[in-house]
DNA sequence: TACCAGGTAAAAA
DNA sequence: TTTTTACATGGT
């Protein structure tokens, strides 16, 4: 099945899925304009295959939908509707452009990075558990250990001759043992984190999709800090990769404290509360802002 | 070979 | 109440 859809402009499509350029290719993946990953459609799981043309100012994505079963056209229309979310393919960036354009450095990088939209991932549980992961080591790291969580509890879907693996939902991790969790090479303890918010979520007692209705982000941002093993930071970074919240700072974060030092403090380094006042200045896109500063320094621009 | 890396909870002071 | 410490592993 093919789609074809006109995303909002302005969208560089090369630049905002430069991020999955070194994803595994089995679970997500961008390469020579082309963006790929598995997403879970009801009960069926669909590769979905996402191909750039057109330009930044009028860009145009095709998307083809390879799954071992048949769609009905109500689930054809789901997938669209989530590749649309995971892509952000309809968030207005002038907005944001118009937001920092009277803050030099933020302004510079809105015309370095035009047209860079931030993805967000299929599920708040998946942002959670992938932050829970990135907890104190180095990306590097952390992306090793979930690629092996993903390849051990996601499940997964044979296409031609490839098998892709969907982010294991809370389900499949709360099925698992501990010890199997801590083969992935996680912590005893992220271990038990993970673990337990989906045994909760499997029991009813958490319910992190009414979560992304709240419209207050402080609010949920407190509640996901109740659960065992998220903190501030942590809970902050999810619901801004998970629930797309735009005015949610990560201001702890070591790697956004050394990006705002680098252009505000003059790389003198600076405490969380201190990022958190620079941010302010970005209104309700500081998130925004945070993530295009994180990007630009990963670029080494 | 050490040492550090997008933190957090629990122990110790 | 505030300050240390353990945690796992891959990159440098």
């Amino acid at each position: 099945m093919n789609l074809t859809l006109h995303p909002r402009p302005p969208y560089d499509f090369a630049l905002s899925t430069h991020i999955f350029s070194k994803g595994d290719a089995q679970i997500r993946r961008a390469e020579n304009n082309r963006f790929w990953q598995v997403i879970r459609v009801g009960e069926k799981l669909v590769l979905a295959e996402v191909i750039s043309g057109g330009s930044t100012d009028e860009p145009v994505v095709k998307i083809i939908l390879r799954s071992d079963r048949q769609l009905a056209s109500g689930e054809t229309k789901k997938a669209r509707e989530l590749i649309e979310g995971i892509l952000n393919l309809n968030d207005d960036l002038t907005l944001f452009y118009h937001t920092v354009k009277n803050d030099p450095p933020l302004h510079a990088l809105t015309e370095r990075l035009y047209g860079l939209k931030v993805p967000t991932t299929s599920s708040l549980f998946e942002a959670l558990v992938a932050s829970i992961i990135e907890q104190q080591i180095s990306l590097a790291v952390a992306h090793t250990l979930q690629t092996r969580l993903v390849k051990k509890f996601g499940s997964s879907l044979l296409v031609g001759k490839t098998t892709y693996y969907t982010y294991p939902g809370p389900e499949e991790i709360a099925s698992a043992e501990p010890a199997q969790i801590r083969e992935c090479g996680l912590s005893n303890r992220k271990a038990e984190y993970i673990r337990d918010i989906a045994v909760r979520i499997v029991k009813g007692d958490l319910d992190l999709e009414s979560m992304g209705k709240m419209s207050d982000s402080d609010v949920i941002i407190k509640t996901l800090c109740e659960l065992r093993g998220v903190g501030k930071w942590t809970a902050e970074l999810a619901i801004l990769r998970g629930l797309h919240r735009l005015d949610a700072v990560p201001a702890d974060d070591l790697g956004l404290r050394r990006a705002i030092s680098a252009r505000y403090c003059h790389g003198r380094k600076i405490n969380g509360e201190e990022a958190r006042n620079i941010a302010e200045r970005w209104g309700e896109y500081r998130g925004l802002a945070c993530f295009y500063l994180l990007i630009a320094d990963q670029m080494g621009i």
